[in-house]
DNA sequence: GTGGTCTAGACCACC
DNA sequence: GTGGTCTAGACCACG
């Protein structure tokens, strides 16, 4: 269906953790307009954390417009948001970029340091943070 | 000296966002072993945010190893397991990447997909570290 | 549950008082994995003294590994390299140093004193941890 | 003549530490009234640490009337601290400590399990902290 | 003037 | 209710 996962070590809250996951499979086409989301007892049982966390994602997904529940059935994903963007043209740049990173650890950088020059030139196209 | 820069939205404490850029920069060869952060009353004044703060995050910095203070004078750089990659390589690398930015911008996505699709890329390649 | 106590005149930082006496606590055996601490609050209640000030040390004992925090639960001893001495040991080796510091209070020796040749004796062994 | 430690990592201000070690030293007998200390430049050029700090602790020291300063001359241990416990007595003392010292390490004990043991029989016999 | 400690009190994330 | 973050501001240790 959708699997979330957590880095507990980040300082990043729970909850924002779990609605950036569904917002950036929204933006990549991963999540499309109808699908339902795991529900708040799966995710809190899956990951070992407080329904209420859960909840609180879902409440802010929702309003965003990301999402809306449905009483009794679930949380699914909304109709206004689509990609807009080719499915073909995302799997061209995933490839090119794949490669880039196949480059750098080929020229000897870890993932940290290839973490790193992707957030530092993210940074550099706009004034927000991107790969923390 | 060294510029750092707040994003308030993202939801990541203000300390760790500072920790986390001067990680990368040391990653990234901008910071040498025994250069000198901004005193911690700098970065206040800079950011206009508590010096308690800054001071939490060299602190944290410190922990690591990645750092050291000496009181009265400042906070340094560490001499630690330098970068150790060719500067010339991160050009080149970097180089590659805002080339691939700029592909992507042309092909529709906007900022907040381009993020997306290097954070989901980062994921496949290592368990960790995603755009949160 | 466990009892701090603060000696405000030596000029150790409060912080590092608790957190020395849950180190020792642990080197003793009096505190196992999984024992709870008592809370940020409790502590700061009993002992009047500014909850943060609490919550440093214990953030402290988090980095070294002795504890970890869990939110909304409390503050637990960790399971680590226990202390594989044996209580019987400590209680023979105790009774014994209570007998030598009976025999130096006789001997006209002040706690101060006591203290002091303890501090002298420890130094020798190791280069470390006096009285300071 | 006398030598200062420090340690650095213990948190206790430094001059704290100076102060603490001429007194225990005093009480030991180890400085008789009449002995000179190193002089302040000795003392911050042996532990390279600034001039004030060492005038700081001789400051202390004065205001504890357990040294005085001679204008020009130096710093020496007043008259009015004797020791009035019998160096035989502490001689017999040290070398009973010595060996229950000796034997807790038999036992298995750490030095630093052995300074929690010590300081733990410490806090026993008085309502101060001994050894943090 | 530097970093470090502590207090006081607000607010947040999570159980 | 728990711990965590941040602010504001005082005071200390050190150079």
């Amino acid at each position: 269906m959708f699997a979330f996962r957590l880095d507990a070590r980040s300082g990043v809250p729970t909850f924002l953790q779990l609605v950036s996951q569904v917002r950036q499979a929204i933006l990549l086409g991963y999540l499309q307009p109808g699908d339902q989301l795991p529900t708040v007892r799966q995710v809190a049982a899956e990951l070992t954390i407080n329904p209420n966390t859960v909840a609180k994602a879902y409440r802010e997904l929702e309003r965003e417009g990301l999402a809306a529940a449905r009483s009794g059935q679930g949380t699914f994903i909304q109709a206004t948001t689509a990609s807009s963007v080719d499915p073909a043209t995302y799997a061209r740049l995933r490839h090119a970029l794949r490669r880039w990173v196949h480059d750098a650890h080929a020229a000897g950088l870890d993932h940290e340091r290839v973490a790193a020059v992707m957030a530092s030139v993210l940074d550099e196209t706009a004034g927000r943070e991107g790969v923390a």
